[in-house]
DNA sequence: CTTGACTCCGTACTTAAGTACGGAAGTAAG
DNA sequence: CTTACTTCCGTACTTAAGTACGGAGTCAAG
């Protein structure tokens, strides 16, 4: 099943991932990912599913999760309790959600701000730091 | 005009502002809010613009904005600079878009996600992690 | 007028997420 | 084979936003 080709290095592995080499090292040490076994005095080879990994984690990062809690969404690969999986998955989907919610405050509060700034000129102060102090 | 009590220590501001004494000190280090001179020998006195100060820094936090950010916000608080604060802040609000639609993207993946590992009990992988990864 | 809490001040430690450095060893091109 | 990259590995540095510490000085109550 697995046709994996593993033929990139380290380097081509973090230019295809646009992060750095010592970024993955990082995530190495972190166990957010495997150092492949390097052929006795050899370089590592690196295939699509590290690609992939980096990839996860960039994105979820992306969203604001924490590379540990990345680490716990990573625990979930094996898929060996699915029952904890759902349960973890859940309690992600909870945080995302809250997150959801805080950004939409923001995005209320900013929005009106901008809009009030926008009406505002002339004035001397400026109603966005006014409209801040009072938030 | 000004009719400032200056009553609060560093310890009552940091009480009232909800946060730490030590950050009240690190945000003069970085220079948001000013020390207030000191009566020869004596202790410092805070009054509510200093207040204001400290809340307005917590919730431009809350929003988004760095330290720096604020600091620069800060900087343009006469209200000659209005257009500048607008754009910050506009720029700002795009940020906060951009994460928005991320989020309600993932939202909807590990919604779809608890469903399907619910539907799914017995299977050898969970399907999470790979659909996270074409998400 | 002493005790305990608080202030002042500098320095140093913390966490997250990397980045940079330096030497040794592997590898590819000419 | 030599030269020029890479990899590998450990250690150390960086930035943001604080937190903690320790020794003075100060202030209010008993």
């Amino acid at each position: 099943m697995n046709e994996l080709p593993e033929t990139l290095t380290i380097g081509g592995l973090a230019k295809a991932a646009g992060v750095n080499v010592e970024t993955i090292r990082f995530y190495q040490r972190k166990g957010l990912m495997r150092e492949p076994d390097r052929p006795p005095g050899g370089i590592r080879r690196y295939g699509e599913a590290a690609l992939a990994r980096v990839r996860f984690i960039k994105s979820a990062q992306h969203l604001g999760f924490s590379l540990d809690e990345i680490a716990d969404l990573l625990k979930l690969e094996d898929g060996s309790h699915c029952t904890e999986a759902r349960e973890q998955a859940e309690h992600k989907l909870a945080d995302v959600r809250a997150k959801l919610a805080d950004l939409q405050r923001i995005e209320k509060v900013l929005k009106e701000l901008v809009q009030r700034c926008c009406a505002a000129s002339g004035e001397v102060r400026c109603p966005m730091i006014q409209a801040l102090q009072e938030a």
